[in-house]
DNA sequence: GCCGTTTTCGGCCCGACTGTTTTCAGTCG
């Protein structure tokens, strides 16, 4: 997979362009051509070897031509020529917060500073005092940043976001002068990693709202403070924007604030070619005002269906939009059961009866206790013996039950040769089977890869949980080949798992999107020790509602009777 | 450098806040 290693270059190439001050549009093409091709869920070499190239939004024949030079030779030409004419490390100033392409160059001209290091010798040295156009508080600011900067400006999990959102919602909410309030940005479009919180808030008395705002107690520094927009940093150095517009421009401040950018700049063209303006208080024509209140009225003015947020990546949502051919992403309400649970019959923290009763009240219809297999001894892992005991306690318990259903499930481990940890004579009793790798990560693309092949390829394993091993702060995800298992999948109707649990997300949206064009069904599970860990399906389903799914690709969704035919192999 | 319901040239989203100015450029989202 050479993506990443295109879309850097192509980044690198729109920095040095930006210093350069070459034409700014170029600049935007090369950043635009980088991000599409980071999204893309297939391999480019692949689209290369299909000639599909300039399918890609933001590729004409120009950047076609350096993709593949890229992928064939692992770099380009021209872009090397490029970096010879800037010093070597100065695109790193461009990272520093409040330095931009100017100050980067002007930093270079007059004092010949090519880094970072330089940099922070220079000011020591105060030999940017006197500079024009540089003062005390510039000086200041770079200082700032550069300490931003080596902290790492790391992006948090989600379900880490929509806490810190809540936090300041609940908060803002409580005055009166807050008509309506909501988080936008990549938090409202479910990103599994956000970098900073949006919050808008409807407000005829805005100054109250912005007072208070910069005071919450959360608040280590105000960035920024005008009369409709400020920004904060929390005590745990994450940025937290807020915006008041008036209740008339509330979809369409909305709209602008929850982005993504690309989505933006691609629907406000639209509108222009449609006679419209779009900014962050309506929409336009020529100066009066003729949409703006809610973002449902601005999509129907621009003649296509209401995009969800989660879709807002300029991935091919607006053009389907404007057909209405969008998917009917799958919804909260429509799981019907969670099926990945543990309980303490091997590692987690509850009775099967326990979780019973808090699923009913879930308004689930189903649910499956899968533990751990036998060999994963830390874990508490089940054998033979045990096994046969849970059952009958199952079936005890599903007894009692009206309407719900226990489902007699485990979590059986692949071992380092793709070897089940349970014999297909224990395997076939189960009513559901999912299979995982715990250990061995580090093993070659190859290996992970036919391990999983292997798993899915048994007859009695109906989903593959977790299928990349990721863990956020713990472990990047193991490389598998993944077209290559979704192939297998497909062909031996085995399930993938999106596993809800917040450090994991796994699936990503992306992969997601791969096995739907797979014809792969997916099932959300929580992996949940706990109760209250129950209640992150929804971050599972958020991930689902990125990677385009609707209610018929997602197995927890089908009522039992449905379920049990659907998984058959 | 891309792109087309103003099509093969001439456009390319739009505005807020800061700091250093004295009317605005730079940065950010």
């Amino acid at each position: 997979m050479k993506n990443l290693l295109v879309a850097e270059i192509f980044r690198n190439i729109a920095k040095i362009l930006t210093i350069k001050e070459d034409n700014p549009f170029r600049i935007r093409a090369y950043e635009k051509a980088a991000q599409n091709i980071e999204s893309l869920n297939e391999d480019i070499e692949r689209i290369i070897q299909e000639n599909r190239l300039t399918e890609i939004p933001g590729i004409g024949e120009d950047l076609a031509d350096k993709i593949k030079e890229i992928t064939s030779t692992g770099t380009l030409k021209s872009y090397e020529d490029l970096k010879k004419t800037v010093p070597g490390g100065i695109l790193d100033l461009l990272n520093i917060p409040s330095v931009g392409p100017k100050t980067a160059k002007l930093l270079y001209e007059k004092l010949k500073i090519k880094n970072i290091e330089e940099l922070e010798k220079a000011i020591k040295e105060k030999r940017l005092e006197g500079i024009f156009g540089i003062k005390e508080k510039t000086i200041e600011n770079i200082l700032k940043g550069i300490e931003l900067l080596k902290k790492g400006k790391e992006r948090m999990s989600l379900a880490v976001a929509m806490q810190l959102a809540e936090e300041f919602i609940k908060i803002l909410k409580k005055l009166n002068e807050v008509k309506k309030i909501s988080c936008a940005g990549s938090l409202r479009r479910q990103k599994e990693t956000v970098r900073d919180i949006d919050i808008l808030v409807i407000s005829n008395n805005p100054q109250k709202v912005m007072d208070t705002f910069v005071s919450i107690p959360l608040v280590k520094e105000v960035l920024a403070k005008g009369i409709t927009k400020a920004s904060v940093r929390t005590k745990d150095d994450v940025q937290v924007d807020c915006r008041i517009v008036k209740e008339d421009s509330f979809g369409a401040a909305l709209l602008y604030f929850t982005g993504s950018k690309n989505f933006n700049i691609k629907l406000r063209q639209l509108a222009i070619k449609k006679g419209f303006k779009i900014n962050e208080y309506g929409v336009f024509r020529k100066e009066r005002f003729v949409a703006g209140k809610t973002e449902e009225e601005i999509f129907k003015l621009l003649g296509m269906a209401y995009i969800e947020p989660e879709l807002r990546e300029d991935n091919g949502e607006i053009e389907l939009a404007l057909k209405d051919s969008l998917p009917k992403l799958i919804e909260l309400k429509e799981i019907k059961s969670d099926l990945h649970i543990h309980s303490n019959w091997s590692d987690g923290g509850n009775t099967i009866e326990e979780i019973v009763d808090y699923c009913m009240k879930k308004n689930y219809s189903y649910i499956a206790i899968t533990d751990h297999s036998q060999s994963l001894k830390v874990a508490g892992g089940l054998n033979k013996e045990k096994l046969k005991r849970k059952k009958l306690e199952i079936e005890r318990i599903n007894k009692k039950l009206k309407n719900f259903r226990v489902l007699y499930g485990a979590e059986v481990d692949i071992d380092s040769e793709g070897k089940l940890d349970y014999d297909n004579d224990t395997l076939k009793e189960f009513d559901i089977v999912i299979a995982a790798i715990h250990t061995g990560f580090k093993q070659s693309k190859e290996k992970l890869t036919s391990r999983l092949i292997k798993a899915a390829d048994n007859k009695y394993v109906h989903i593959i949980a977790h299928p990349t091993g990721r863990l956020f702060g713990v472990r990047e995800a193991y490389e598998i080949d993944m077209e290559k298992l979704l192939n297998v999948c497909r062909d031996t109707n085995t399930a993938l798992e999106i596993n809800a649990f917040p450090q994991r997300l796994d699936l990503n949206d992306l992969h997601c999107r791969m096995a739907k064009e797979k014809k792969v069904k997916l099932a959300i599970g929580t992996d949940a020790h706990t109760l209250d860990q129950l209640d992150t399906i929804n971050l599972g389903v958020s991930v689902a509602r990125r990677g385009w799914l609707e209610k018929k690709d997602i197995l927890n969704s089908l009522n039992l009777e449905e379920l049990v035919k659907t998984i058959k192999k």
